[in-house]
DNA sequence: TGCAAATATTTGATATATCAATTATTTTTG
DNA sequence: CAAAAATAATTGATATATCAAATATTTGCA
């Protein structure tokens, strides 16, 4: 298997992107608010911005398995920044809250959250975050059934 | 927060490409042999290539945690893909080595690998994934401390 | 030499990912 | 309408990620 041709390194390249990325977000995170993934806080703000979402709707929307979400929405909820109660119309459903302490909390995010898109694209122009989005967009069309 | 800036979107992009991506070569390496990932196929074909490096590194070109190292070299000791002893030159190590049914896995991956690669870059020009090499390295180092 | 620092690996704890199966409820359809 | 199909969420099993602490060994230096 050849290890050096351009096809390896790009993908490469786009793991250890994603991952230094979300290691530096994640740090910056921590030291803001303990106890707080850079996921947990995307959902919560996900919950803020789409209250009448299903668990599902937001699981897709962060990328997540149901079964993730599920697990990870147990914590929010141990952890007091949701609440959950069943959705009358529908009680297959949820009915998701996000608590004050929740709220507090995104609020403090949401600079941090910023700023790690910021500075991860500094020097980065407009027009090569559009290749990006092209040439990333077309990679996954081809992945995806 | 806004959830429509092309910092916001392109990030979603970079992951929801690589997920794509992880997920349709997993598929396309089951349909092939059962029972085994992509990143462990990963690392058997590191340690093919480079039999001296220890765990930590083979960790790192993989862009693991020693610790998951450990965990993912363990099972594929129990799923008899490679084996472990301990170097006499430095007891702290181990040294590797592949098994005949790890290296006639590795074998029937090559091929499935490679053809992941390929399809996924399918209508990607070498210039664009110059582009994608260069513009996502810089997010890289923005991101390295 | 001898001990402190460094190194390689492991382990424990906790979070997340993924698949398949299950439960509870709602919708569809013969 | 009643049974079947679809849907939302959960659960179980297993794999992986991550951090911190522990273990074993080696190296560097006073």
């Amino acid at each position: 298997m050849n290890f050096k041709s351009p096809s390896e390194i790009i993908f490469y390249t786009i793991e250890s992107t994603i991952k230094a990325y979300r290691k530096s977000s994640q740090k910056n995170l921590s030291d803001k608010v303990k106890d707080m993934t850079i996921d947990q806080g995307l959902i919560l703000a996900y919950l803020d911005r789409y209250p009448e979402k299903t668990q599902k709707e937001i699981a897709a929307l962060a990328f997540k398995d149901s079964a993730s979400m599920t697990r990870m929405l147990n914590l929010m909820e141990k952890k007091e920044y949701i609440t959950r109660s069943i959705n009358p119309e529908n009680r297959r459903r949820f009915h998701i809250e996000i608590t004050t302490k929740g709220k507090n909390v995104l609020q403090s995010l949401a600079p941090v959250i910023i700023n790690n898109r910021k500075n991860a694209l500094e020097g980065v122009s407009e027009e090569e975050i559009e290749q990006l989005e092209t040439i990333l967009s077309k990679i996954r069309a081809n992945c995806t059934p």
